[in-house]
DNA sequence: TCTGGGGTCCTAGGACCC
DNA sequence: TCTGGGGTCCTAGGACCC
């Protein structure tokens, strides 16, 4: 189940006919940072999730040049979209056997079957419709917002049906149909195959989910491994994962890019330490006493972005241990020790992990 | 075109132990 | 003088997701 909590306070600029993007601070093209996402319209000039924000300030212009409407960009304000989150998977919580959160803004929620039956019977089917229609209403009405619901036998087919028709959509797979549901899509659809996957697959013959499904079991294992086991189940909608919200964080972790390139020691440091605080800050309030590894991020004026990280033996509890790990593991990277051009740094980064 | 920030999981090499 | 096999942990990098 899916909504969209970037849209709401957007809906009279999207009704009077502006193009929306909401994302990093353009700066009139020269910001640094991505779009979060944009409205559908927006979505029309090409401007998409994940773009530079730079990128989408020009194609915001060449529109605006060519007599098509103005965009309005807009920061995020993740705090409202927190919020409101909540209450929305407060909602969900209400009403299903199991809930499970999968992000801000995505949720499973499993109805089991009646007891004396071994499978959902087609009425039931109907039932888990009429009920995400009810869910779908009461978040219009309390929120203001629409949201688009997979129906499915599992989770990986629930996710991929809720991409099938957005915004505002509502699908439903049954059991019999899920493999010539799958068929015709692009391999992207299957969660966890991104651009690599892809372009491996492609070089293969392998575009839609129907060429995946002729695949055999062992050629997938020869192409990606491990995971080809995982996928040839996939392609035919088959997944076990449970609906469970027990979830507890493995890592914490902040990074900051620069609002411009520098190689100013004293700048650096400082940041680090205002990252190391904001992490054990952080760290302390999700409810963990000790760590062991740190890790810092280094990402240079090229983009090239390297990790060093140390794991004490004994478990650490201070923020002084979490700043003095990360001065130690950063430091080589402003003098010549692990960057002998003194390369300009873009972004550095530092987290906890190995948490209790 | 010039690329955010929060994460998870996998791989692969090397150290070390038995 | 050359050499095993399994297991675990650490480190670094990369793909992927929202």
């Amino acid at each position: 189940m899916l909504f969209l909590p970037h849209a709401r306070r957007d809906i009279t600029l999207t009704s009077v006919g502006f193009l929306i993007v909401v994302g990093a601070d353009p700066k009139e093209g020269r910001g640094r940072g991505v779009v979060s996402t944009s409205s559908y319209a927006a979505r029309k000039y090409g401007i998409r999730s994940a773009m530079p924000i730079s990128r989408a300030w020009r194609l915001a212009e060449d529109a605006k040049r060519r007599g098509k409407p103005a965009t309005v960009f807009l920061t995020g304000n993740y705090s409202l979209y927190s919020d409101v989150s909540k209450r929305i998977m407060a909602i969900f919580e209400g009403v299903a056997d199991r809930f499970e959160q999968a992000s801000v803004d995505e949720a499973y929620l499993e109805w089991k079957h009646e007891a004396q039956r071994t499978k959902f019977e087609d009425d039931e089917w109907h039932e888990a419709e009429k009920r995400a229609k009810e869910i779908k209403k009461k978040i219009l009405d309390q929120e203001g917002l629409t949201c688009s619901v997979g129906i499915g036998p599992n989770k990986l087919v629930a996710k991929i049906a809720s991409d099938f028709k957005k915004p505002d959509g509502c699908t439903v797979v049954l059991p019999e149909n899920v493999e010539e549901f799958l068929a015709p899509m692009s391999i992207r659809a299957i969660p966890g195959i991104g651009p690599k996957a892809e372009i491996l697959l492609n070089q293969e013959g392998i575009k839609i989910i129907r060429d995946l499904q002729k695949v055999a079991r062992a050629e997938l294992v020869r192409l990606m491994g491990k995971w080809g086991d995982e996928l040839y189940q996939k392609a035919r909608g088959i997944s076990e994962s449970e609906v469970s919200n027990e979830w507890i964080a493995k890592s914490v972790g902040e990074q900051e890019t620069f609002e411009e390139d520098t190689i100013q020691a004293s700048f650096i440091l400082e940041r680090a330490h205002e990252l190391a605080e904001y992490v054990f800050k952080r760290f302390t309030d999700e409810g963990f006493s000790s760590f062991r590894t740190v890790v810092i991020t280094v990402r240079f004026a090229d983009f090239i972005t390297q990790t060093r990280s140390h794991t004490s033996r004994v478990s650490l509890t201070t923020v002084s241990s979490l700043h003095g790990e990360a001065l130690r593991l950063l430091l080589p990277f402003l003098d010549h020790r692990e960057n002998p051009k003194r390369k300009k740094i873009r972004l550095i980064g530092v987290r906890v992990e190995k948490l209790e």
